[in-house]
RNA sequence: GCUCGGAUGGUGGAAUAGGUAGACACGCGGGACUUAAAAUCCCGUGGGCAGAGAUGUCCGUACGGGUUCGAUUCCCGUUCCGAGUACCA
């Protein structure tokens, strides 16, 4: 009987099925273990080779957890609201939820084909209302919720107006949008609307006006991870700022909490290091400057205090509330042309030109609080309003973009740090020693810093402050096809919809498209508001609205009155190991980690980060195949003989091309006008150029894992794919070595049975070579699987199977078994069933490691003269150092590498190496 | 610009508390079986030099230094590649 897979893996996907193998349940007898995938978002063109990368590794360890005796929760679900769908809506008519559902169907049908151990019990689609009932549900606990920074947690909306109530904003350390100096009578005499535009500032889910970003070629606007580079991730369109009245999250308040919660995480230094960037904490003062004949204050924020004699100007962001009061009378003229010019300017022009310098003077001078020099105030848009004050103190010789604009516009230049020269640069460097600072002469930078924190706060200047880069993010979307907001408006004041109320449904439209006028198509559904005739909101929450806590809902997916069930809650608690391109890195997993900590606070759920460990697998990226045709001629030539000839590369299907070399008739059969091609040889071959590239269509190198399992089989494509590099690496896929692996399973077969069919596995004893061999496997593979080494592993078992011949011993073969059925579960069920078992192999005990089973009496010494290898000397185990020592010295090879000389030493490290130094 | 990561045969990659570099696999070359092909099996395969040959010998982990008995691994500098971020004061 010879292995085939075509048989075997689709009747054991059907038993897995009909058995339901890998139906999971609490299970208080077993620990848990709970392995997630980032759940795929269903696109029209299906899975290529790359995308099932991380569901490999992830049922691979899941397969490797059980069999260790953990109740592991393995579940897959779709992230099925977003961009795609809905852009393809409008070109079509068709609606989302049509396309949507077909592209699910194909991903199951392509993810089955697999062979992964899901519990398809537990699907969860973003887009089905009796899942995203919990997203509108999270949003409204939000909405009633503020941050206190003093209790660090986010408490219900009520506390806090008992607290306005009854002493104001004294003593108020809340997150908020603006800070608010109110008293308890003015708040109790406020009138609905206006307590309502009070609680608004600090909600965890508020709506206020603010600079967005908004795509007009996608009706929307986009949140700052889903800009890049002024141009939006999807579709690459530009990006232009424009005011706008928002839903936001007050993902700021936990900036904090996010940075320090990461400290615990198992995840790689790198993705820690961008998610730290994108927090961006830094501490710096706060600083009160006067202005000149007026009242007015200018707060601003800078990490450089040590530097503030050095000052020579004020920068203020042209979107600063005082621009109007520090206008002179004189200068409004300028000021005005200024502030129309930068708000023409879109994100991506103001982006391109950093180099240029602009900005215009207000008229205003503000006071230095240390030395009560006047300096002038500009405006311009080098200062971003968004962050800290959106003024700063201007420092040109130590500051490059301020010294940019002062030679720009002839202002003076003080050095108050030595080191660098300001004739040429400015010295940014945080190092030297203070000079022309008065009091701080002589210091050196970091005790002038801390000098300066001290100095501020006792003359009553201002005080220290940390200060974050992450903003709120902006949580609704002109557009259709996502979650509908459970508001609605009385008097243009938003209220929240009751959890009875819950979910609210996406009304049916015909029309999906946007409009520049920033209006969603939601506005389009007129015969949909509340019974007492009051709108809702007609924007739609973005895409990472739904997939910010789907892990909770696997854990109890079909709970109707609850997101998920405490006890469900108290025995998954979080994520264990969540696997995941680094792509969501700002988005994603930012906002899970935001999402998850909130309900924490609120009690809802047991642990504050939602993923423990977290393995980044690698890009798979494309391997494309070039031909050479010669300019002006339908003739192409081989690629070692292409320089003698004037060419022209051209990319061709990696379909019809096998090890490099390209099938001739089927490229001419390929595209009619290759029909009469004619082709140039090397050793009778048409031998292709190749390049790494992205996977796509436009370069002929998508390979569909369906083509793969039909040729090859699940199991080989599971090994290949784990075989072809480290996990986390990006690596070009290449069909090319896959015959490697094909060849391992088929010999791993025949171990089993003979040529005529007949199973050949005997009960005889094993040798002491091959317990050997298989302990020495059990370690090795444990150990991999353990670090995310799938392609050492893979390696592991084919230097097994090279060492065990063609044993056929049941001692040895069934261990092996259990070992590799995480990564070919196929292969290795029928195996077993083979071999007279009834239940699943995924009910058997994963092999035990002896380590006796590897000990050796003797050891085989490589000996080295000075470093350099030169034989091998085979010596007994327990032996001391000097007896080695002696061994080795008196071995007749040695006289060939002392030639006589003195032994300086002899450097003897057991188990290792045995070094001989003259 | 700043931050982080990387560079090993024709190819993918293996080996780092410093200890036989190139495991395993692809490809390639040679051979066996076969009418033939596929499949399978065996041998060789980093480079140079010497030798008929077993073998010997030198060089070799991007480049230049250093530490060490010994460096792909540690340190310093350089080059190139990739990723993140981008007026964040």
């Amino acid at each position: 009987m010879e292995y085939n897979f075509r048989e075997i893996e689709p009747k054991w996907q059907k038993e897995w099925a009909e058995r339901k193998t890998y139906k999971v349940e609490t299970d208080h007898s077993r620990p848990k273990y709970y392995v997630l995938d980032m759940f795929p978002y269903p696109s029209g063109a299906g899975l290529h080779v790359g995308h099932p990368l991380g569901y490999i590794a992830s049922d691979i360890y899941t397969r490797y957890k059980r069999l260790c005796g953990f109740n592991v929760l393995h579940p897959m679900g779709f992230d099925s609201f977003g961009l795609p769908a809905e852009q393809y809506a409008i070109q079509t008519g068709q609606h989302p939820a049509i396309t949507t559902a077909q592209n699910i169907a194909r991903y199951r049908e392509q993810l089955d084909k697999l062979g992964f151990s899901y519990d398809w019990d537990r699907m969860v689609q973003t887009s089905d209302p009796e899942y995203y009932k919990w997203t509108q549900w999270a949003f409204l606990k939000m909405f009633d919720s503020y941050y206190d920074y003093d209790r660090r947690q986010a408490r219900p909306i009520s506390e806090l107006t008992a607290l306005l109530s009854s002493t104001g904003t004294a003593g108020l350390n809340a997150a908020c949008s603006e800070k608010l100096e109110l008293t308890a009578e003015e708040w109790n005499a406020a009138d609905e609307r206006r307590k309502q535009e009070i609680l608004l500032n600090y909600r965890l889910a508020y709506r206020a006006d603010t600079t967005v970003n908004w795509c007009e070629a996608l009706g929307t606007v986009l949140a700052n991870d889903e800009v890049v580079n002024g141009l939006s991730v999807r579709g690459g369109y530009p990006v232009v700022q424009k005011r706008m009245k928002q839903w936001l999250l007050r993902v700021s308040a936990y900036a904090e909490r996010l940075l320090e919660g990461m400290e615990k995480l198992e995840w790689s230094e790198s993705l820690k290091e961008i998610q730290r960037n994108w927090i961006g904490r830094s501490v710096g003062a706060q600083v009160f400057f006067g202005i000149k004949d007026s009242d007015h204050k200018l707060e601003i924020f800078t990490t450089r205090p040590d530097t503030i004699f050095g000052s020579t100007f004020m920068v203020i962001a042209p979107e600063h509330d005082l621009v109007p009061e520090l206008t002179a009378p004189a200068q409004r003229k300028q000021v005005e042309d200024y502030l129309e010019e930068t708000k023409k300017r879109s994100e991506r022009e103001r982006m391109a030109d950093t180099k240029r310098v602009s900005g215009v003077f207000t008229g205003s001078y503000a006071v230095n609080p240390f030395n009560g020099k006047e300096l002038p105030v500009y405006i311009s848009d080098y200062v971003l309003a968004g962050y800290g004050t959106g003024a700063i103190m201007a420092v040109p010789a130590h500051d490059s973009r301020d010294y940019a604009f002062a030679r720009h516009f002839g202002l003076d230049i003080i050095p108050v740090v030595e080191g660098g020269d300001i004739a040429t640069a400015s010295y940014d460097a945080k190092e030297g020693r203070m000079i022309n600072s008065e009091f701080l002469d002589g210091l050196d930078v970091k005790e002038a810093i801390e000098r300066m924190f001290r100095e501020i706060e006792s003359r009553g200047l201002g005080k220290r402050q940390v200060n974050y880069r992450l903003r709120d993010a902006i949580f609704s979307r002109q557009r259709y096809w996502g979650e509908p907001f459970p508001i609605y408006y009385k008097d243009d004041t938003a209220y929240p919809l009751t959890e009875e109320e819950l979910p609210l449904r996406l009304p049916e439209i015909s029309d999906f498209r946007p409009t520049s006028s920033g209006e969603p198509p939601l506005a389009r559904a007129k015969e949909w508001h509340t019974k007492e005739g009051y709108p809702y909101e007609t924007s739609t929450m973005p895409g990472f609205a739904g997939s910010s806590a789907y892990y909770f809902r696997y854990m109890d997916p079909h709970n109707d009155k609850e997101l998920v069930s405490r006890e469900a809650n108290e025995y998954w608690r979080s994520v264990d190991l969540y696997i995941g391109g680094i792509e969501h890195a700002t988005g994603h997993l930012i906002y899970s980690r935001f999402w998850n900590k909130f309900l924490y606070d609120t009690g809802y759920v047991a642990e504050d980060e939602p993923f423990r460990k977290l393995v980044n697998q690698g890009m798979i990226q494309g391997r494309s195949n070039f031909v050479y045709r010669i300019n002006g001629t339908n003739k192409f030539v081989s690629l070692g003989l292409k320089d003698g000839y004037d060419t022209q590369p051209l990319h061709v299907d990696v379909n019809i091309v096998r090890n490099d070399i390209l099938d001739t008739e089927a490229f001419r059969r390929w595209r009619p006008e290759f029909a009469d091609a004619e082709f140039i040889l090397e050793d009778g071959k048409y031998v292709c150029g190749w390049a790494v590239e992205k996977m796509s269509k436009s370069m002929y190198n998508v390979v569909n894992p369906d083509y793969i399992v039909e040729n090859y089989g699940a199991d080989t494509m599971r090994m290949y794919e784990m075989f072809l590099g480290p996990l986390e690496q990006s690596k070009p896929w290449d069909t090319n070595g896959i015959d490697g692996v094909a060849k391992f399973l088929r010999r791993f077969w025949r171990l089993f049975f003979d040529k005529d069919g007949s199973l050949r596995v005997s009960d005889d004893k094993a040798t002491a070579k091959e317990l050997k061999t298989l302990h020495k496997t059990i370690k090795k593979i444990s150990e991999d699987i353990e670090n995310f080494s799938f392609n050492t592993s893979v390696s592991a078992f084919m230097i097994c199977l090279n060492e065990l011949g063609d044993c056929n011993k049941r001692e040895i073969l069934e261990p092996l078994l259990v070992l590799l059925a995480p990564f070919a579960p196929h292969i290795t069920e029928e195996l077993w069933h083979q071999l007279g078992h009834d239940s699943t192999i995924f009910d058997a005990r994963y092999p035990a490691f002896d380590p006796n089973m590897l000990v050796e009496n003797s050891f085989e010494y490589p000996v080295s003269v000075n470093g350099k290898m030169r034989f091998k000397k085979e010596l007994p185990l327990g032996m001391s150092a000097s007896e080695a020592e002696a061994a080795v010295l008196s071995d007749p090879q040695m006289e060939k590498y002392t030639e006589g000389k003195q032994v300086r030493k002899v450097i003897v490290v057991p188990g290792k190496i045995i070094n001989v130094v003259i």
